[in-house]
DNA sequence: GTTTCTGGTCTCAGTTAGAGACTGCAAGCG
DNA sequence: CGCTTGCAGTCTCTAACTGAGACCAGAAAC
């Protein structure tokens, strides 16, 4: 189990080595706790990095900061400076990350339809409410 | 950026407290590292625990143990215990998580259809490769 | 003069994931 | 008989990551 043997299983059948796996990569960007909520925010509206602060409450201005960075090096968000005293900095969607957000409809309108029986399942279950939850 | 108040942004017009918010909590989950490898490798066709830790050789017992908790706890997946010595537990898919993975199908050909040029992009931007990056 | 705003970076603590040892029992092998 | 293997997990220790909040410099409002 620790061995990383390559040609392991992944998504799609996807044979090569797992680190490799695009859509692994893509899933381990967009499900952290805040790329797509920037993107959802990024959506309706460019924002300047303040305002996506405001936007989303309890972001830190650290994650803030870091998130849309990767954000930006995927080529999902756009960033520009102007040059005024302080400068400000807006941040808006590409049409990569406009697509992605299409892509996610069917996975929102899922997630939705299912919530209700989800939480009800989880409540049942016990305690398990939130990530892995192991046993303290 | 640190006062949690309610009536934040989320994914569709979500107006309620964000930590109810069902996408998020829908996608806190499969967004985890092994949660959707998890769930992919089961669509096949049911697995005993030691089974699934061979298909994916890089996930560690406890996690595994762990996401198989909370993937039962949601109703996406189904344990069964066969009283023989040692007994052995066999986890599948439920009708539930199957339909996940349906829902997922867009996102898996989107995925695959930008990876390449998203790790073009992401090499070009520099070294933030993995995870959120912020700077040693 | 003090506060507030701009966009971030830095440091410190707390939480979390990963590695690997450990449990107890049964079967296979020499 | 003794050794190793496999079963399904749990436990502990350490490494990584996250969040909170201080800090920067300049300008505008009060």
């Amino acid at each position: 189990m620790t061995t990383k043997t390559s040609a392991a299983v992944c998504i799609d059948g996807w044979s090569g080595d797992l680190d490799t796996c695009p859509v692994r990569q893509v899933l381990d960007r967009i499900g952290d706790r805040w790329s797509l909520l920037l993107l959802l925010t990024l959506k309706d509206a460019p924002h300047r990095f303040n305002a996506l602060g405001r936007a989303i409450p309890d972001i830190s201005r650290r994650m803030l900061a870091g998130t849309l960075k990767t954000l930006e090096a995927d080529g999902l968000i756009w960033r520009s400076v102007e040059a005024t005293t302080p400068p400000s900095v807006t941040y808006g969607l590409t049409a990569r990350g406009l697509s992605l957000i299409m892509a996610l409809g069917p996975l929102v309108e899922w997630a939705f339809a299912q919530a209700p029986a989800i939480l009800a399942d989880r409540r049942r279950a016990g305690g398990a409410v939130s990530g892995v939850a192991i046993a303290p």
